[in-house]
DNA sequence: CTTTTTACCTGGCGGC
DNA sequence: TGCCGCCAGGTAAAAA
């Protein structure tokens, strides 16, 4: 479900709950999420304390005072729910046990950490702390997209004399860490630029107008998240998803809402997956 | 090597 | 109410 905004979200609502906080249970309810967990996940993670939360792209990364890490991602319909603590001025009673959930925390402080991921596209690993990026899941990730790493002269290198259509080359996360289907799109309006145009022939200024552009709409969804971050915290304790407004994703059919423009955001399918666009303002 | 397709899973929604 | 097909924000692995 969720790309760097919401994930970068949901790590900043675990944090009051979890940094610092020893977990005094783990109960882990089924023997796997996409892939098995580790060994003995349970009993690694009983007893050891939080000392930091992490992001890498869409991966959230605690660091234990065992010297492992617990990794987290959340797949397409993974969610957190935080029970049990005061959560700004709400504080939310346990629920009673749902459907899909297959890995519940408890922190010493009280907070219970439920992860529920009905398609268990999710994943859950532990790793020493020491490996850093080196993980399977981390290794081929591209820089980030805040980062130094992450610039023009990186992305023009990187899309050169290369056929892919822009929409892919922003979702492979080995171009940059974090882009999902729906922050592509909205680059890609922002951009002007037509999902299926092939990157080879981008003119440098385009690409150049990339980083900003995806810094920029991904810095508005993590503002966005924070503000709603507040409203889940008072609603029901739940992380993981929020309601933003988009210009084109999810919006086939409306009208283009660039002033002046008439014409209605389009649809298209691209190797298996939706993309949104302006046929006016893209191309 | 690059690019595309497939597969993993469950649930919600619209149409009939 | 039920059945059916379609759709879903990710990504590794397989195929082309």
């Amino acid at each position: 479900m969720p790309e760097l905004p919401e994930v970068e979200t949901v790590r900043r609502g675990l944090e009051p709950a979890m940094t610092g906080q020893t977990i005094t249970h783990a109960a882990v309810n089924r023997p796997d999420l996409r892939w098995p967990f580790p060994p003995r996940m349970a009993e690694r993670l009983t007893g050891a304390k939080v000392i930091a939360l992490r992001r890498r792209s869409k991966y959230i990364l605690a660091d234990l005072s065992t010297g492992e890490s617990l990794l987290m991602h959340l797949g397409m319909s993974g969610r957190i729910l935080i029970s049990g603590v005061l959560q700004g001025d709400f504080h939310h009673d346990h629920p009673a046990p749902a459907k899909h959930d297959h890995v519940v925390l408890t922190m010493g402080n009280g907070a219970r950490i439920t992860f529920n991921d009905a398609r268990r596209f999710g994943a859950m690993d532990l790793l020493d702390t020491g490996l850093g990026d080196a993980h399977p899941l981390l290794a081929s990730i591209g820089p980030e997209p805040f980062g130094n790493g992450f610039n023009e002269s990186y992305l023009t290198q990187r899309l050169k004399n290369r056929a892919t259509p822009i929409k892919s080359a922003l979702l492979d996360q080995q171009t940059v860490a974090g882009l999902g289907n729906i922050y592509v799109c909205e680059v890609l309006y922002r951009a002007g630029l037509h999902p299926a145009r092939k990157v080879g022939d981008l003119p440098a200024t385009i690409v150049a107008g990339l980083v900003p552009l995806i810094r920029d709409v991904l810095a508005e969804a993590i503002e966005a998240g924070g503000s709603s971050l507040r409203d889940y915290r008072q609603a029901d304790g739940e992380l993981g998803y929020f309601q933003h407004r988009f210009r084109v994703y999810g919006r086939e059919g409306e009208p283009c809402t660039t002033p002046e423009c008439t014409a209605d955001i389009q649809r298209i399918v691209q190797s298996g997956r939706s993309s949104f666009f302006c046929p006016q303002c893209q191309r």
